[in-house]
DNA sequence: CATGAATGAGCATTCATTCAT
DNA sequence: AATGAATGAATGCTCATTCAT
C-alpha cells in the first residue's frame, strides 16, 4: 500500500514474482514475454535466469507462494468437525483468500488451458479436491457434490465480476456477501443431501 | 434451404475449421500453430490462408457459426412472456446447446485471457448480457443477477466436467439433469426476489 | 496505319498493363504483388496469367510498349545530320517523350536496383548508350560525354520534380521548358568541344 | 594478457552495417534478406534482432552514420556567405562525400521506389532541400533552381557511372573533375541568375 | 548479481506460380 | 477467358534459453 517505500537490495525476486503475476494476469501467461517482464522491471532477460531456472518456474513459484493459505484453510479445516458451520465457515475463508490473492486467482480462472501442460495443474487439482471434499464427502451422490461445486463457483462469479458485474455499481464486499449467501443455500441443501 | 444454389464450396473450408476447434479446445489459441492445423489436414500452411484471412479469422469464423443456436436461443425467448416457465426452458436449452457445442464453449470457457484483445471479446460480453437478461432484469438487485449468473456456471460445471467429476462413474447427461435443478433452483429464487 | 493485322487483343491484357505500371510506379515492382494487380482489377490472380508468362513478363511486355517511341526517335535521329539543330530536336523530342510516358520512367528511374536482375536492363542500357550517342561520339572526350549525360539527367529531374520541386508551384511544362534550356547549353558546349 | 586491449566490445553491430550496406547496395533492399546478411556474417538472424529493432533500424542506422558528413558540410556552409565561391567548394566537398559514401548514395539513388515508405525518406529530402538551398535561395526562380539541381545530379552521373562510363577507360577521379566543372558552369549561371 | 551477446526453433504471413475445370 | 484451390519457398520477427564475463 505504502507507495514511496525505496527500493530494497535483492528483493529482486519478489519484484519479479509481482511483475510477472501482473502481467500473466494482465495478458495470459504466453502472451506474456520475459522480455515484458524484465523491461518492466528494468534489467536484462538473463537477470530473471539468475532467479529462475524457467518461465514456468517463475509461475511455479507464485503459485506456491500464494496458494499457502489455501493449504492452510484445508489443514484447519480437516482437524474440524463436518458439520455445517464449519462448512460455512470454509466457505467464508476460501471467499476472503479469493479476493486478497484475486490476480493469481484469475489467472488461473482464465488460463486453464495453459495450465494443462504447466506441472502446477495437477497440484491445483488436488487442491481443489481436498477444498471439496470439505464439503462434501467424496462419495456423495452427484446433486451434493455439484452443488458444492457450484457454491465455488458462485464465489468465483463474485470476485471476478463475470457475468453482467461490470459496472462501478456494485463493490467487491457487496459481491462476496451476496455471493456467501448463495453459497451456504447451496452447501446447506449439499450437506442435507448427503447426511440425510 | 434458400433457392439459390450456393457455389459449391470445397469441405476444406469446414474441415478447417474443424480441426481448428478442436485443438484449439485442446491446447488452447496461442498454443496451436497453423503448420500443426496444416499438417493434421494434410495440406499446406499456404492452403489455410486460401480460406481464412487471418488464424484469428479461423477462430472468429467458428465463433459465429457455432454462437448461432445461443442467439436463437435469445430471440426466441425475447417473444416469450418473462415467466418463470420460459426461464427454466431457456437454462433447459442453453444446457442442451453447451453440451452440442461443448469443444466451442470449453474453448471460450479456458481461453478468456486470449479472448480478451480478439476482436470476438465484445460480441462474447454482448451475448452473455442479453442471456442473462432472458433470467432476470438488468436492474434487478444484486443477490437476484448473481443467482442466475450461479445458474449458468453450474451447468458450465457439469458440462465441462469441472470440480471432481472427471472419472468415468458420470455421464453428461447425469450432470447436466443435476445441474439443471440447481440452476432452477437458483432462477425461481432469483425470480422471486425481483417480482416480489 | 500499323501494317500488323489489327490483333484482337481483349483489352484485359492491357488493363492488366496499366493497372501494374501504375501500381510499379507507385510502389515499386517488388512491393507490388500479382495480388495487388488482380485486386484492383477484380480479377483472380490466376487471370494475369492467362495473359502473361510471368510476373517479370508483364513489365517487359510494358517496357516493349511504351519504349518504342524513344526508338523511334534514335532512328529518325540516325537519318539525319549530326548538327547542333538536330541534337536539340533530339532533346526536346526526349523530354515530350519523357512527359508521356512518365509512369514508366518514373518507374525505371526510382527501380534501378530491381531492374538489373531483369532482362530488361540490358535492353535499357544499350538503348540509352544509342540516345547518348546522337549527341556524343562515342569516342569524344570524357568532359563531353558527361555534358550530354546531365543534359539528359536535367530533363529527369525536371519531369520527375526531384529535388526541391514538389510543391504545386510549378507546371511540368514550365519545368520542362526550363530544362531543356540547361540541357540545350550542356548539349551546344559539348558539341563544340567535339567538333573543334 | 596485454591489458591495454579495451574489452573486446563486439564488433559485430559494425559488421552487420557493413554487409548490409554492401548487399543493399548491390541487389537492393528488399531483394536482400535478413538470412543473407546473417550467413554472410556467419550468425544467426536472431543475432542481427539483438543488435538492430528491425530491418528498417539497420538501413536507418548505416543511414545515419554515413549521412553525418553531408549535415556537416551544410552547417559549414550556413556559417559562410553565399558567395560563389562558397558554392563552388560546397559542390567540390559533396562530390568528395559522394565517393566516399558511395555504396550508401548508390543505394539511395537506386533505391527510391523503396525508401518511399521508409522513414528516412524525410530526412533526405530534407537534407536534399538544405543542400539545395546553399546554392540558391528557396525563392529563387524556377531556371536558377533546376540548374542547381542539375549540377548535383552531374556528380552524381560522374560518381555512379551512369550513361555510358562504364568501362574502364575513366577513372572516378577523372570523372569527378570533369562533373565539377558542369557544375561549376551550372551553379555559376544560377548565381547570376538569382543575384542579378 | 547481473549483463552482453548470441542461438535454435518456431511463428504468422505473403508471394509467384500451377493446374484441373 | 478465367477461376478455385492449392503449393513450396521464403520472409521478417519473437521467444525461451544459455553462458562467458
Amino acid at each position: 500500500m505504502s507507495g514511496t517505500r525505496p527500493a530494497r537490495r535483492s528483493d529482486t525476486r519478489q519484484r519479479i514474482q509481482e511483475v510477472a503475476l501482473e502481467l500473466f494476469a494482465e495478458q495470459g501467461y504466453e502472451k506474456t514475454s520475459l522480455r515484458e517482464i524484465a523491461e518492466r522491471l528494468d534489467v536484462t532477460k538473463a537477470a530473471l535466469y539468475y532467479h529462475f531456472k524457467t518461465k514456468e518456474d517463475i509461475i511455479s513459484s507464485i503459485f506456491e507462494d500464494l496458494t499457502r493459505p489455501v493449504d492452510e484453510l484445508v489443514s484447519w479445516a480437516q482437524g474440524q468437525p463436518p458439520t455445517l458451520a464449519t462448512k460455512r465457515e470454509v466457505l467464508r475463508r476460501y471467499g476472503a483468500n479469493l479476493a486478497a490473492a484475486q490476480p493469481l486467482f484469475r489467472f488461473m480462472h482464465e488460463n486453464q488451458a495453459t495450465l494443462r501442460d504447466l506441472t502446477i495443474r495437477d497440484a491445483l487439482k488436488e487442491r481443489m479436491g481436498h477444498l471439496l471434499g470439505l464439503l462434501v464427502p467424496e462419495d456423495a451422490p452427484l446433486p451434493a457434490r455439484l452443488r458444492a461445486t457450484t457454491a465455488f463457483m458462485s464465489l468465483h462469479a463474485a470476485v471476478f465480476a463475470l457475468g453482467a458485474f461490470d459496472g462501478p455499481d456494485t463493490t467487491l464486499d457487496e459481491r462476496l456477501a451476496a455471493a456467501l449467501e448463495i453459497a451456504e443455500e447451496l452447501i446447506t441443501s449439499a450437506h442435507t443431501l448427503t447426511t440425510a
